[in-house]
DNA sequence: CTCTTGAATAAGTCATATCTATTTCGCACA
DNA sequence: TGTGCGAAATAGATATGACTTATTCAAGAG
């Protein structure tokens, strides 16, 4: 009655969020061990609840409860790194920037097979919903109005994932959305989006459309190398902007 | 009491791991609705150790425990496709090739990136690693012993996604281990392994060594690319073959 | 025919009792 | 002093009963 959400419903969800935030965050050193009483006690909820969410963790690789020993936080190779709310977490705290490194490295290799995999199997709505966004983002680069500009940037890269007929891939848009969604948010975006930007997402629509699964590709990863480079004079990332 | 292992230890995990491959293989449709009793009743356990199966099945995405309701079967586009018990059960179930064919698309974009990172990340001693797997590849295939090959071949990739850096990537060695095994266990591969694909684990693992991207590059994807020849032969996949 | 209201229902939550694996410590024996 | 076996203590694992709350569905009022 007084750890009340957090998550979704329901108390577990809440101390789930809380404590999965909490070892995820790096607020708690692996090897660390939390009693059950413990936590009941510090989220004033009953066992059952503690159980629950302690169970999820589990689940997830973060921790690891064993008899007579209590909870042990994992150390972080057990974690289920692509794990959604375990990267949301992460996200959340002290290791953001190496998260996001990561998430982009990963983003990297998985929008250009995309792309191809587009070219051959996007349905011709999903090609107008990928112009309509371009077409989105041309206006509002131009106005200036950085919001709507990532939303529609998410637009194009969600459609283009579900677009390659692979729910794996799919399925990594809330990584592609937080990437885009980091970026602006730590300022790495130019003052006025780059024309060129916008016209390799032309390109990659126009591609995409014709079914020409080569050149979806090429301007693809040419989006990425730009965004890389972006990235690498603030974060300090490798120095490989590769070819 | 009679509803002992299944999975890891525990009754709960048992539970888990049998209500997960029953939903995740498909052998309930989305929407059916399972009972917090029936449960208790069909595996013999108490409803503590079925809340706790329900609940990471839930955080799995696989249901959703309404109250009131019960707990229902979600659509695919809800699952956690990434997780690796996920993966596990849908190979194990029907899903098993349209899996397959998901993992093997999404390892032909993650593992060209993993060689470029590694290029300039790679250890001396997983430098090592590497041309360690390959001279076994070579041995072993020459001598016809799949088993082995297949295992030096696991070795060479999950030793590649480590050295990438990059714990995302490093985190997919099971997928790749489980499309290779899996190619090799459906008989996908040729009678006697081809020198080319060896030759090309070799260049990968020079090209890793010298810090060259751009070659180590074009040598994985080469290796994928046959890969994904040589796999569209008998799954029938998209007639793509790509450059 | 529609809207409101209340009863039925099933999951959610809590509390407690019991079971069991594991650790730890002490005692005996070498 | 060192090794090993065994008993006791600990803390999670499981089971169960009682109670709460949200949701659904149907009956009745308008």
């Amino acid at each position: 009655m007084d750890a009340a959400d957090g998550g979704g419903t329901g108390l577990h969800a809440g101390v789930l969020d809380r404590l999965g935030a909490l070892v995820a965050g790096g607020g708690l050193a692996p090897g660390t061990v939390l009693r059950a009483d413990e936590l009941v006690e510090r989220y004033g909820v009953s066992r059952t609840v503690v159980r629950e969410a302690v169970r999820v963790l589990e689940s997830m690789g973060l921790v690891q409860s064993r008899r007579r020993v209590g909870t042990t936080v994992a150390p972080r190779e057990r974690w289920n790194v692509h794990d959604p709310r375990v990267i949301r977490w992460r996200l959340d705290g002290p290791d953001r920037d190496d998260q996001l490194r990561s998430l982009s490295e990963l983003r990297r290799g998985v929008e250009p097979v995309a792309a191809v995999l587009a070219a051959s199997r996007a349905t011709p709505e999903q090609c107008g919903e990928l112009v309509g966004a371009v077409m989105d983002m041309a206006v509002h680069g131009r106005s200036g109005d950085f919001e709507a500009y990532l939303e529609a940037d998410v637009r194009f890269h969600r459609t283009l994932l579900a677009a390659s007929g692979n729910e794996m891939l799919a399925a990594l848009d809330g990584v592609v959305a937080e990437v885009l969604a980091g970026r602006t948010r730590h300022h790495l975006m130019p003052a006025r989006p780059e024309p060129a930007a916008i016209r390799l997402h032309g390109d990659v629509a126009d591609a995409v459309r014709s079914g020409d699964a080569g050149a979806a590709e090429a301007a693809m990863r040419a989006i990425l190398a730009e965004a890389t480079a972006a990235m690498a004079d603030v974060v300090g990332a490798d120095p490989d902007p590769r070819t």
